[in-house]
DNA sequence: TCAATCACG
DNA sequence: ACGTACGTGATTGAG
């Protein structure tokens, strides 16, 4: 087994800390951010690696691109220069990194890019395997069988790790290309011109297709002549792109593993600097983990993963009913199937009948379900464990958790042996976990576990679109848009674009003076949103055309053109349910996201008459009404709310009633509304200044109103406070069901992120609960229908069923039933049930 | 790639 | 003093 190097670029990845970190500072001031956040990723870094060696890349700065500039004197022009504080924090940083003892390479005339360029050469020749930590993505052309790149993206905990296989899974193209795809569409921050109008996704095309640069320019006469005269006219600035991006790999400096050499244990000088620095957060980690650095880091370093040896599928014994485990090949032709760790074998989809008979353990099974179900393959579609969705389930604050992750290495999605191997793997962990969480045990076993299947049927099913209705409405709306625009540029006095905010912003608040008094303020400007439009509304004609405007070019770009596009050669649209994206439990629906097809407004709700079923069939819609406030009312134990549902009054006018102490039959539409908006408030963590912003009510008006409320609801205050004591004691939230929500920023010293963590928190129990009901009725559903009909999508309270149309009662009145006693709360569940020839009938 | 905007529950 | 509603995903303009 090879050893390992890893390379962080110091700058690189500081700067990503100080960015994400702005206001971290010691108590007596000096600003820590940047520090802090190398400290994170290194340390993150050091214990998914587990490397033999580390060293840091450094920018010298001004020096070190002088070969470069000769080149193209405009080469990093434009670049803002550091903030102020920055310079002080590098100090610091150098002198952190002394303390570990981890070495810096720095050179005149030389980026650190080239510096980690040069290293991963180096070690390569060693047979070592090299990481090079850095957010800058010029790099990733050196990706190799022993080079791979962990990027930062956005914060300090999204890392994306790029070995051959995921590069080429992600571009299409081979990593040594990378620099061809680059000259075309050149790098904005660095000041690279690449061809102007190529973007990344126009360079992967031709790059695919015609390998290099010199390909691409020797096949001219064949791209499309807009294409071609770009091309044309930025060839010089290509080919001079090409340079710039190209790496040195023979800068003058020497690999020396004696002195990059990770030493074992925690140096006491390092503990001595996180203490200086205040990082109290990271020195408590590095002081739990000191036996694990200390003593065991170097039998650690050994226990990677043993791959799996591929044998044939006659030689497995399978045990019936005995799990065993699963992957999906990335081109979904193939499945590897395993009885015991340490063996798989790899089987063609049209023969996985035998081998697929059991409960299954996979990573993302409703992928191999897909599969299976597109092959027209049996399964029971039972799921043992699953991996990705146990691992959220423990933990849902990460979010679309990737094999790597789980078992600390990488992982290449074309390896099988390592696939299989790192399931097992992070099966038995996960096994452990969940021993000592019976509730989450539960919650795995009972409610997400078999929900895998059910989404992947419906994913599978998909739902039929009538793209020739929508194909005529788009022309309808490419009309009345064109009409919109010519109004607005009359009264505007002149031609703008629309869909910018910073030209409309200027358009409004500039050229037609319209008052700035109260509207919200962004980074960029004063905000156009259409809350602050509303407040306009009254002082111009031009605001009402813009909110038109707006609507319908919304509706055209996002549904009525983007649609038609996604459909299957039957006309069906299937979407992509996540199970492990919102923190709450809730279902997530993406590619297309079916659970935002408008309806609030009447041309919103045109497009949902888009949606049919097949011929023969109608819709059946089941909707929760009033779900997250009637589980307001149980978990809180709020009786009279109790009451008040279970005796069919409208809540809202029932609590309007109360708060203004008048009887019901006094209660007129305007208090109603403030009582919905206070209803609804509350299970979004309710203030003050946002009841006021969302009503419209001022400061003081929804101060009042809000202590009226929790007057009348007394119950409600002290569930959410007991919520919020839970949070901050127990360092989590959780649904009847004991599904969590872990809370760590509860305890930010930040305001602004404390108080958001505390609206989470609150919110979750409610929410969560409501997707945990939803996943068991819509288990229920598919059992009790059996085969009446099929459900075909999941709005969060709401499930649409298509059937023939001879058992739309039958099915309506499941779907009710079935849903009102999913699980008897004592407060009444109502499910309205309704039939209709399409969507937007319901 | 990010911010702004807006579609849904 | 601080200055936000909870949970998502898609499109657009602009750097």
């Amino acid at each position: 087994m090879s050893e390992r190097l890893v390379v962080i670029d110091g700058k690189s990845v500081f700067y990503r800390g100080y960015y994400a970190m702005p206001n971290l500072s010691t108590k007596d001031g000096r600003p820590t951010g940047g520090v802090y956040g190398f400290a994170i990723m290194a340390l993150e870094v050091i214990k998914r690696l587990k490397p033999n060696y580390v060293c840091v890349a450094w920018d010298k700065r001004h020096t070190n691109i002088r070969k470069r500039l000769e080149l193209y004197p405009d080469y990093k022009a434009g670049r803002k220069a550091a903030p102020e504080d920055f310079y002080d924090q590098v100090e610091i940083l150098l002198e952190l990194l002394k303390s570990l003892d981890w070495p810096l390479y720095e050179l005149d005339d030389y980026e650190a890019d080239d510096i980690m360029a040069t290293l991963a050469v180096q070690a390569k020749e060693q047979n070592i395997e090299t990481y090079l930590v850095t957010s800058d993505l010029d790099v990733l052309q050196l990706v190799n069988s022993h080079t791979h790149i962990y990027t930062l993206k956005k914060g300090l905990s999204n890392i994306e790790l790029f070995d051959v296989a995921h590069f080429e899974e992600k571009y299409g193209v081979s990593a040594h290309q990378w620099v061809d795809v680059k000259a075309l569409k050149g790098d904005a921050s660095d000041n690279i011109p690449g061809v102007a109008g190529i973007g990344e996704k126009t360079a992967l095309e031709l790059i695919a297709k015609y390998h290099t640069l010199d390909g691409v320019y020797e096949n001219i006469e064949l791209l499309k002549p807009a294409v071609k005269a770009k091309l044309e006219k930025d060839k010089a600035m290509a080919y001079l792109s090409k340079e710039l991006v190209t790496l040195y790999t023979d800068a003058p400096l020497q690999l020396d593993l004696a002195g990059t050499r990770l030493h074992d244990g925690v140096a006491p000088e390092f503990v001595a600097m996180l203490r200086k620095l205040e990082f109290r957060n990271i020195l408590r980690q590095v002081e739990a983990q000191l036996p694990d650095l200390d003593g065991k880091a170097a039998a650690e370093v050994g226990t990677t993963l043993q791959p799996a040896k591929e044998i044939s599928l006659a030689n497995q014994h399978f045990i019936d009913h005995c799990p065993r485990v699963v992957a999906l090949s990335p081109d979904a032709s193939q499945l590897w199937v395993s009885a015991h760790p340490g063996e798989y074998s790899a089987i063609a989809l049209r023969d996985a009948k035998q081998a697929l008979a059991g409960p299954l353990i996979g990573h993302n099974l409703k992928d191999v379900f897909r599969a299976l179900l597109a092959a027209g393959m049996p399964t029971s579609g039972e799921v043992a464990h699953d991996t990705r969705v146990g691992s959220f389930i423990l933990n849902s604050l990460q979010r679309s958790i990737d094999l790597s992750d789980l078992v600390g290495q990488t992982i290449a999605s074309d390896d099988a042996p390592r696939t299989i191997a790192a399931i097992w793997q992070a099966y038995d962990d996960q096994q452990k976990e969940f021993g000592r969480a019976p509730s989450l045990y539960k919650v795995a076993h009972e409610i997400d576990f078999p929900t895998i299947y059910l989404l992947a049927k419906i994913e599978h099913r998909g739902i039929l679109l009538d793209s020739a209705y929508l194909a005529k409405m788009s022309q309808d709306f490419a009309h009345h848009i064109a009409d919109l625009e010519k109004q607005i540029y009359a009264s505007a006095g002149q031609e703008f674009n629309i869909g910018s905010p910073a030209q409309l912003g200027m358009i409004l608040y500039e050229k037609l003076g319209l008052p700035t008094a109260g509207v919200k303020k962004g980074k960029t400007g004063y905000s156009t949103g259409s809350n602050e439009l509303d407040k306009l509304r009254e002082l111009h004609p031009i605001i009402n055309l813009i909110t038109q405007y707006r609507e319908y070019t919304k509706l055209k770009s996002t549904y009525i053109d983007a649609l038609p596009k996604l459909v299957d050669a039957h006309g069906r649209l299937h979407t992509t349910y996540a199970l492990d994206v919102a923190s709450s439990g809730r279902l997530s629906s993406h590619d297309p996201n079916l659970q935002n097809i408008p309806t609030r407004t009447e041309l919103g709700q045109s497009i949902r008459s888009a949606f049919l079923p097949a011929k023969g069939n109608v819709f059946v819609s089941a909707d929760y009404s009033q779900f997250e406030l009637r589980l307001a009312a149980y978990m809180s134990g709020d009786q009279n709310m109790i009451e008040q549902f279970n005796q069919d009054v409208d809540i809202h006018v029932a609590t309007a009633a109360q708060i203004y102490g008048v009887p019901i039959s006094e209660v007129d539409k305007n208090m109603r509304r403030q009582a919905k908006t206070v209803n609804f408030a509350v299970l979004y963590g309710m203030s003050p200044h946002g009841l006021s912003a969302a009503t419209g009510m001022t400061f003081v008006e929804a101060k009042q109103f809000i202590d009226k409320y929790f007057e009348v609801r007394k119950p409600i205050r002290d569930y959410i406070q007991k919520t919020l004591n839970k949070a901050l004691s127990e360092g989590y939230v959780e649904t009847i069901f004991g599904r969590r929500r872990p809370t760590p920023d509860v305890k930010s010293s930040n305001w602004v992120v404390r108080e958001a963590a505390k609206r989470a928190a609150m919110n979750m129990p409610i929410q969560g609960t409501e997707a945990d009901l939803m996943k068991l009725a819509m288990l229920k559903v598919e059992q009790a229908i059996d085969g009446l009909g099929e459900q075909i999508l999941q709005i969060h309270d709401s499930i649409l069923v298509e059937t023939p149309r001879e058992n739309a009662e039958k099915v309506g009145k499941i779907l009710k039933e079935t849903m009102e006693s999913i699980y008897p709360i004592g407060v009444k569940l109502v499910a309205d049930v309704k039939v209709g020839e399409n969507w937007g009938d319901l």
